[in-house]
DNA sequence: TGACCCTCCCCTTAGGGGAGGGTC
DNA sequence: TGACCCTCCCCTTAGGGGAGGGTC
């Protein structure tokens, strides 16, 4: 078998002679030949196979380090490697992303006067429903802060009420960093509860500006001009079945995985942001799963249309045990009315 | 107002001195006064708010470069700029994403042993279709290479001949370079072309595994076990709509923008990529949009099931042309069989 | 006198672009 | 004698981690 020089091997793999030397230096990737004379490297055809998945894993971006760790496994090992670095890609850029549009929303509703000052008037109710033996949600509403906490596992009572007042706490001064500390403070506030986690859905509002900081499937809808929007995104299995056209909408009321959390808040896992523009009439609610899977959104938008704050969480509440009431119910009303 | 001391301002922005330092020394973000004798920085509380713009579009990942740009723009236009560079880093990581799965699929099957060697049957055919007064389709199926393009424009004919030959010539030694080559050399092909373009959907067979290189809405079906199988994705407005949710797939077929491409070869986007296993049985059909917008699934696999390649290709163009032909018709299909 | 601030200086990643000088 | 190959050396990004020394 004919040995390759450097500039053939470089060609036959696409990487660069520069290249090559580095990763002969750093070990990765050594020519079977260095001619003790004059250094001139020599490389076995053999190699190619290696310099070719080294190539195509740089072009990927790992870093070289991983990569001769990968290079140096079984391909079955090397495959679950790399797909295990291109998930922490994912996140990674998921992460980003979600800055990127809080950011954007952020800027460009900067300019915008805000000719209205607005006032807000709001209620807040729990309740344990009619079928469960304690209440582990947890609910607050405060004059710039809302929160709704779906706690579960042993120590659920303290998770849903220790990321509520985590959020509460935060300094409503800049947005930006209301919102990071917000989602940052949950998570540090539910570490070591052991198995035990819970769901947030938390509106942080200043002045013409709202963040919404939400892990779980408690929900936040807004009703706005008569219509109404469900303005979070549920992290179940089902909902990103739903996402992938896996599962038609309208399935997953009977889907029997329809609880299963993907993402909850545990410790180690960030709520994520949102950031949105708010107008004079918005009206919020934020609730528990015990109440949107058991009342329809025909229902949940004529309540908020027709009701104030207080009469509206009576009545959400009365509704869902009037349905068997099979769960927590907990629910946050807001009104934001021009002043 | 009292300014403040780096320690202050990096507590309140959110970055360390030493990132202040920095930026001052780039002029990205300078304090309002310097001391002239002992260099202190002092900053004024109204540079927070950009500091803090700065500090997220660090978290990111904007180049300080960038940055600097995007602080000295008005709001408005500053989130165009940010949404843009967001939008560059979606566009990188999917096709990094690409390459990842490519890269994963490739591994995880590089150890099996393929027991049997398997041979292929082929045919091919295009046609004018009853309606257009040109055939702008182009179609090949060779030993290893197999491809349909659909071509449109003024030199819509040139360039998905173009498109398939440079997937003709690509040398198919080692299968992910031969992808990488086809998917780069097609988009070089159909350079200069002025605003005409072409879908292309080729399949690459490498022994074991097979190649995919697609973009636009020509497809690929796979009949396995007696299923159908869509191993394409149409690059298309309303299979986006469908992707989010917004469209059910039964609207597509009556949707005014169907047709609308999000994504077609124009030179300046390469086709993307995908390794799949392939098993003796398997038959594969390629085929434009003049084909599969007029018959349905069930048609389809029966044709794949019950006839010789070539007998399909011929059944399939008469078929298509009974349902009106309003569109050119181009189809290969390629059987896999065990030798 | 701590707590702060200043200016160097070194280090990290993954090479690209040379310069200067040998080698098939 | 071109075309190749070799070994330095410098440069890029965005700071972190000091050291050594002055300052509120």
């Amino acid at each position: 078998m004919e040995l390759l020089t450097i500039g053939e091997f470089a060609r036959a793999s696409r990487l660069s002679a520069k290249a090559l030397r580095l990763y002969d230096e750093l070990g990765l990737l050594r020519p079977v030949v260095v001619d003790p004379v004059n250094g001139y490297r020599r490389y076995s055809p053999d190699q190619l196979e290696t310099a070719r998945v080294v190539a195509w894993l740089r072009r990927i971006g790992m870093p070289l380090a991983e990569i001769r760790a990968v290079v140096g496994m079984p391909a079955d090992q090397a495959a679950a490697a790399v797909a295990g670095y291109w998930r922490r890609v994912e996140d990674d850029t998921e992460n980003r992303r979600q800055l990127a549009a809080v950011l954007v929303e952020y800027l460009s509703g900067r300019n915008t006067a805000v000719s209205t000052s607005l006032a807000v008037k709001y209620a807040v109710r729990t309740d344990r429903g009619l079928v469960r033996v304690a209440n582990q949600d947890f609910a607050f509403a405060g004059e710039r802060v809302f929160a709704v906490a779906d706690g579960f596992g042993y120590h659920g009572t303290r998770a849903s009420r220790a990321a509520v007042d985590a959020v509460r706490q935060v300094a409503v001064g800049d947005l930006l960093n209301a919102m990071d500390d917000a989602a940052r403070n949950a998570n540090e506030a539910v570490k070591g509860l052991d198995d035990s986690g819970t769901t947030l859905t938390a509106l942080i509002w200043a002045g013409s500006r709202l963040g919404l900081v939400h892990i779980g499937d408690s929900r936040a809808y807004l009703l706005r001009g008569g219509e109404l929007f469900q303005i979070t995104h549920d992290d179940t299995v089902v909902q990103s079945m739903v996402d992938e056209g896996k599962l038609l909408p309208d399935e997953v009321a009977s889907h029997p995985q329809r609880s299963i959390l993907l993402k909850a808040l545990t410790g180690d896992m960030s709520p994520g942001v949102q950031v949105r523009d708010v107008r004079a009439g918005d009206r919020y609610l934020l609730c528990s799963d015990g109440l949107h899977t058991v009342l329809d959104l025909g229902t949940i938008a004529r309540v908020l249309a027709e009701d104030e704050p207080q009469q509206a969480v009576d009545r959400l509440v009365g509704l869902a045990n009037d349905a068997g009431g099979p769960d927590n119910i907990s629910c946050v009303v807001a009104h934001l009315i021009a002043q």
